[in-house]
DNA sequence: AGTTTATTGCGAATGAATTGCAATAAGGTG
DNA sequence: CACCTTATTGCAATTCATTCGCAATAAACT
């Protein structure tokens, strides 16, 4: 939030309550939400508030490295936007219920470096998926 | 092309002509193009076949296993098919040029495993992709 | 309080993919 | 081979997700 207003004020940008109300919903929410299920949430503190600015703020966020964006491997063809650091982290994506479960892992830099040699590439950014069934919607 | 044909055969369906177009200029192209690329290929052969043949073929023989389509993490909001072979496999894409370089890693398995072990979940699938510059684009 | 201009709400536009439907043509059948 | 049956096609219209243009609004500065 502070780091928001920063980013604001650094650059002539106003702290509307459209923007204060979309961060706080994002920033609250532990899971990954699509615009329109972002949009779902903060229309009912304001109801006027319109889905453009939904798509706007976030898009801003991302760019501000605030948020980030992105398709997962599911039918869904909606994005999806999380408020976490852009560190790097992964994701697990249960098929039944749809949640997202982040996570860490060292071993992947052993896969960059392996490749980056191999291929003579040079890796930026790493992102795996796991897909499968979460503790509660595995078949015991 | 033979397993395509079994398939089609064994549920009652037809071998057209813009069938084996596309799936054969898929099979041949070792890209990862979009449906819209697919289609500019096969125009050329056949001026009248319509892209939503394209897709439809493409969903078809996703379905039937024998092509796989992924969203990349780029900012090409397409979906991109491969004709791929059935095993798991990743994807290196180079942010300059958009070239896509399918790999394999062992290692995946140790993360899913791990994953698999501190989550209590079951986890199906993997998917790994590394973003950077190819060795042509890459800065020397 | 008044001014400036970034931001909003709204509707219309865009881009990607899908769908309904009448016309066509695979691939059996007699 | 000529004839059926119906899967598949071409086309246009539709849907879904996201973006854009613009006049009205309201942050934040004077």
């Amino acid at each position: 939030m502070f780091e928001m207003i920063n980013r604001l004020q650094s650059q002539g940008g106003r702290l509307t309550s459209q923007r204060r109300l979309i961060f706080e919903t994002l920033a609250d929410l532990d899971s990954h939400p699509t615009a329109e299920e972002v949009y779902a949430i903060v229309r009912q503190q304001d109801p006027n508030l319109h889905i453009s600015t939904v798509y706007r703020t976030l898009r801003w966020l991302e760019q501000e490295g605030l948020v980030s964006a992105r398709h997962f491997q599911d039918k869904r063809r909606q994005e999806r936007f999380d408020s976490s650091r852009p560190s790097e982290h992964h994701h697990f994506v249960c098929t039944v219920c749809q949640r997202v479960i982040e996570f860490n892992s060292a071993q992947i830099e052993h896969i960059k470096d392996r490749f980056a040699h191999e291929n003579g590439a040079q890796v930026d950014l790493a992102s795996v998926e796991l897909y499968g069934r979460c503790s509660e919607c595995r078949v015991k």
